[in-house]
DNA sequence: ATTGAAAATGAGAATCATTCTCAGGTGGGA
DNA sequence: TCCCACCTGAGAATGATTCTCATTTTCAAT
């Protein structure tokens, strides 16, 4: 549970200072398993540090992508939401009704692109699989 | 090539009224088969009538995607792609370096969206596979 | 422990794609 | 032809994210 020293030591290795905020950020997403937006994480994060700024989450944010720690994602809104990068990849659907998201696995997506790759020479970094549609529980609701 | 009329009884259909506007914008989008935004779309809009507005092109994008003619694609970029629905789906690769699409066809991953339906009781009405990476070309170049 | 240069921060302005508002224009059924 | 609900153009507004810059703070070297 309490891997904050994973990604302090990455943040070092990568020649990054430790920050108060940082540090505080950086235990908020790996304690929520959620889909945090910026938003989100940042009233969080205010609940702790009154002072902090949006900017540095943003700025946090991008950092932990840019190191491989956290993972953004498009999940049909206008904004991102992030997650800290799991072990093994899923992928998302989500429902255009209530917003709710399921994660599923799908080895099948990877051999997708390493057969791609070989065929056109590519090197791919990143893999975005994204379903959206209606889940079970507003099918019937409608409209919920 | 001009099959206009298609997208035209389509939109009638829809009870959705005929203007100049629509004419071009349709005649335009489905000319080209590329992926465009809605910025260099207007550009080309502009040309043949001077008058158009930007506005006019977002509600039109909407409503044709609305009505299933055209698919609004993420790319990577921060603003959207647009296309006409091709008769088989397929997805995409984007070069983070050039900017590159690579358009690939993979029936498996309808396979993956029908296993979650099922599974989950899910009704999926949208399927986004997106890759990124370096191409072949920047691989050499690097840093094209 | 002290120092200093480079890196990071907070506040708010700036950006940029997209949507909204609203006054005037127009398609198409009657 | 007439009418009016639907469309349009122009520009303001929005909302997420990034940028600017003056002020801290980190941390490696004293
Ligand atoms: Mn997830
Ligand atoms: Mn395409
Ligand atoms: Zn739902
Ligand atoms: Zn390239």
């Amino acid at each position: 549970m309490n891997d904050c020293n994973h990604w302090i030591e990455t943040l070092q290795a990568h020649g990054y200072r430790l920050t108060r905020q940082r540090r505080l950020i950086i235990k908020i997403l790996e304690e929520s398993h959620e889909h945090l937006d910026a938003e989100t994480l940042y009233d969080r994060v205010r609940a702790c540090d009154e002072s902090i700024g949006l900017a540095t989450v943003y700025r946090t944010l991008s950092l932990l992508k840019q190191v491989g720690l956290v993972e953004e994602h498009r999940l049909g809104a206008e904004h991102s939401h992030f997650e800290a990068t799991p072990e093994t990849p899923h992928y998302h659907f989500t429902c255009r009704h209530c917003g709710r998201v399921i994660e599923f696995a799908a080895p099948e997506v990877l051999n997708v692109a390493r057969e791609l790759s070989a065929r056109e020479g590519l090197h791919v970094t990143d893999v975005h699989l994204f379903l959206s549609g209606c889940c079970a529980r507003c099918q019937k609701g409608e409209t919920e």
